[in-house]
DNA sequence: ATGTGC
């Protein structure tokens, strides 16, 4: 159905902007916001992801491609898709993604860099011992179905009423740390069981928990008001909904793969859809707002664990929330579409929403600078804050999510040895502290396009403005 | 991404 045997190329309209015009069965152009060198690594694969997402029933303006993409399941990861609400418009599991609600924390401290330096290895290993990590990584708690099914209702809302956190972190967190409309119902028991040992553990793959130093400041004005500073140490947590997330996400794929509505097959099986307005779409809305819910709770947790592990470590210190945004999503927003507001169901993944200062959605703590956007390197190498400018209009109000991935997992292995990988790390100043060093090979720096750039590539389009450039002190990967 | 593939 996609028009995969096509001479597909994407035409250039501006610095860093590409089209794809409609061809074959595409009903919308796809619009790649990348530099030359960013659209010269997207590969076949990534393209032809592109096309299929511009081919499917009700999609609406044009699929989007951040700066950050690279092929994945169904929709590419850096990739942005809005589907009229109404008869027309379809919602689909594999665009979302198996991580249902992956996203990024950032915590402030005001730990001076120096004490942070002195106690680095012994920082690093309470940090070890205090989050599981890894695919084994169990919780230290333990939930039972009513405390599961309140958490997917509930999410990051849930942890601070049972005093893990502060009501300022939910204020501090996308949709408050509560996404409307969640139904535990929907989400199969097999799923729900799957987080009894999972809350407030990492995962694992490119999660990680990283204590990181701010290496520069580019915005001072949107700095100060996020309570940035350069040398100030701050924590960025990544992680997601883990195995609920990834059950829910399985369920609902096969159910769409058997359940495709006549007339219209799946353009890819990875790629099955049902229509916003049938019962098996409504179900996944409301599952994957679930899953969301799970994965907002579960960087809630880690954050407590985060917090209590530094203050039996520096007693006098204080940590608070810059924020927290998620970027494997699907939201129901308003979007002007050809000089028409239309309601959408606008799928992100692997990129964050980025609303500007003035925009209705945007609640009063950020509407002076924007949105802020967590933008998450490799292991080893920077990561960004960023806030949402005027130009991210034209992105359907997304900006990039990290740096992508260059290499597949498996080239990376052939191309990294674990144990030069540590040393490299370790030479540059970084403690790691991880449960498998064969999966670290597959998140080495090589595997990743540079954050920098890319970074830069996102910020020249103007979707974006340059806060703070990270740089990592302590690493705690799965 | 994932109690790692059907």
């Amino acid at each position: 159905m996609s028009p995969r045997n096509q001479n597909i190329r994407p035409v250039r309209k501006a610095e860093n902007r590409w089209r794809i015009y409609p061809v074959g069965t595409m009903r919308v152009p796809v619009d790649i916001f990348a530099s030359e060198a960013l659209i010269s690594v997207m590969d076949t694969e990534t393209i032809h992801q592109l096309t299929t997402a511009a081919s499917l029933p009700g999609v609406a303006g044009s699929v989007i491609c951040m700066p950050d993409a690279h092929s994945g399941y169904g929709f590419p990861i850096g990739c942005v898709a809005g589907f009229c609400a109404g008869k027309e418009g379809i919602i689909s599991a594999g665009g979302v993604g198996y991580d249902i609600g992956c996203g990024v924390r950032t915590l402030l401290t005001d730990i001076p860099a120096a004490e942070v330096y002195a106690r680095r290895g012994e920082i690093a290993d309470a940090l070890f011992r205090a989050i599981p990590a890894g695919l084994k990584g169990s919780s230290h708690l333990s939930l039972n179905a009513e405390e599961i099914k309140q958490i997917l209702h509930e999410g990051a809302a849930w942890a601070v009423r049972n005093g893990m956190g502060e009501k300022e972190d939910l204020w501090h967190t996308e949709e408050n740390g509560c996404v409307a409309g969640a139904d535990a119902a929907q989400v199969s028991t097999e799923a729900r069981q799957r987080l009894t040992g999972q809350l407030g553990t990492l995962g694992s793959g490119n999660h990680y928990l990283e204590i990181q130093i701010v290496d520069s400041i580019h915005d001072t004005a949107a700095a100060a008001h996020f309570g940035l500073a350069e040398n100030q140490i701050a924590i960025s947590i990544h992680s997601g909904s883990r195995g609920t997330g990834h059950q829910i996400a399985t369920d609902y794929i096969k159910a769409m793969q058997n359940a495709l509505p006549d007339g219209h097959p799946a353009p890819d099986p990875s790629l099955a859809y049902a229509p916003l307005t049938s019962d098996l779409g409504r179900r996944y809305l409301a599952a994957m707002k679930a899953g969301r819910n799970c994965a907002l709770a579960n960087r809630q947790t880690i954050a407590h664990m985060v917090r209590k592990t530094f203050l039996r470590l520096f007693p006098s210190c204080r940590i608070t929330q810059l924020y927290d945004v998620s970027h494997n999503t699907c939201n129901e927003e308003h979007h002007v579409i050809e000089g028409q507001s239309r309601r959408l169901f606008v799928h992100r993944k692997g990129a964050t929403r980025a609303l500007p200062s003035g925009h209705a959605a945007l609640g009063p703590l950020f509407d002076a600078t924007g949105q802020p956007v967590l933008v998450g390197g490799s292991m080893g190498t920077a990561s960004w804050i960023l806030c949402a400018a005027r130009g991210a209009e034209a992105s359907m109000y997304s900006a990039n999510h990290g740096a992508g991935r260059l290499l597949s997992r498996a080239q990376a292995r052939k191309r990294q040895q674990p144990r030069s990988l540590m040393d490299a790390l370790k030479h540059a100043g970084i403690s790691v502290r991880t449960h498998s060093p064969q999966l670290l090979a597959e998140e080495a720096p090589l595997a990743y396009k540079d954050v920098d750039h890319v970074t830069d590539t996102a910020c020249a389009t103007g979707i974006a403005r340059k806060v703070a450039r990270l740089r990592p002190l302590i690493c705690i990967k799965g």
